[in-house]
DNA sequence: CTTGAAACTATACATGTATGTCGTTATAAT
DNA sequence: ATTATAACGACATACATGTATAGTTTCAAG
């Protein structure tokens, strides 16, 4: 006999399911939310958040699946010329990020990374590698099409140079969400971001900008 | 009438557990450690552990402080001449923290920051913003003597400068301990910190070395 | 050497919270 | 009206916490 209700409708309750965990993970971090809190904030029973979800971890990584999309639409999107300014710009997205990083879920994020059983049992969670070189990739690709068109002369892999700018940046998240943008100096560390930037793949329209 | 033992021995005693507990958060972090598997681990009763510590909480930053006081001696060791050697010389013992990251506190140290009330209730816990403090300001005081002794020429801020040190390496110890050393790219990584901070403070003795 | 305070053990307890399942009820499509 | 199934919420289970009790060991003072 037919479903009771259509594949679309589930798949938008699901979505829905999916934005009211993420405010809750937004709110709360990873490990001190419990499917009780999503229920709560979804006003849904139990039994029907588990027929959408199996655990709360399965619930994460569909919230960071779907946030996630809305970054790949980003990078899409910027498909400008000047590879320096798509470069900055993209920095420059990451600065607001942090400037508002207790409205985002980095922190359910990190808790997540580290609190899961991923350590111990990463072939469960190949979304989180693939997730990192995805990210990496991107950003060497930028920098390769500034290579190539002469742009940029980086003075090192820019595959490293690539990976180098997401350390740096995850790091000053960290921090930033311990300590408050101030105490952590925001502005003044990506001033030298960009110093360093600068040095790193010698952009020729320096003096244009 | 007197007590049945000494002073000393209590805190030998406490200094133990702090070490066994230590053991046990290397292992599994700070979320998924419990007063029961310290208690296991340092096969003492409950009484017992509770009569020392109030909490896990109060139990790890017994922990983090007794860590934290190895790397303070590690400062006060180093005492030479040569700014720039002394400056590698700490950025190469991190280089082997993350060489061996998953036997370190890491983990559990990140747990902590981020899932402990720390992040709502930041008065409670002074020691964390206190820790973050005291490395910048012995970084930038290396910085400093050196600048002061026309070692270093900084071409920013000296505490900016070891803000973003710090960000870096803690970015890169995160990564590290999700991905490894290989996918993390650890040596190019440390290669591009070494280049920028080469432009960064252009220390004098650059060719000497 | 005796002795008694206290350090320790072992375990029970009350409490709280989270988990995942399962039988029941409500409902939309046929 | 019938029926598949979405949704509900009680339930059994599990585990951690912090306290409390009773009994045992230990060691330093007297």
């Amino acid at each position: 006999m037919a479903p009771k209700v259509s594949e679309e409708y589930k798949r938008e309750r699901k979505k829905d399911l999916i934005k009211f965990a993420g405010k809750v993970f937004t709110e709360k971090g990873f490990v001190h939310t419990s499917m009780q809190d999503i229920m709560d904030e979804a006003n849904v029973s139990r039994g029907t958040l588990y027929s959408y979800f199996d655990n709360i971890e399965h619930v994460f990584l569909e919230v960071l699946k779907y946030e996630d999309q809305k970054d790949i639409e980003y990078f899409k999107a910027t498909n400008g010329d000047n590879m320096w300014k798509q470069l900055i710009s993209w920095i420059e997205e990451q600065r607001l990020y942090i400037q508002k990083i207790d409205q985002t879920l980095l922190r359910a994020r990190a808790e997540f990374f580290l609190s899961c059983n991923y350590a111990n049992d990463k072939n469960n969670y190949p979304y989180i590698s693939k997730r990192y070189n995805q990210l990496i990739r991107l950003i060497k690709e930028m920098l390769d099409k500034g290579k190539v068109k002469d742009e940029f002369r980086p003075q090192q892999s820019t595959e490293a140079i690539a990976k180098y700018l997401v350390s740096f940046i995850n790091g000053l998240m960290l921090d930033t969400f311990q300590l408050g943008y101030e105490q952590t100096g925001v502005e003044e560390q990506f001033a030298i971001l960009f110093f360093t930037l600068e040095k790193l793949i010698s952009p020729i329209t320096l003096n244009k900008e």
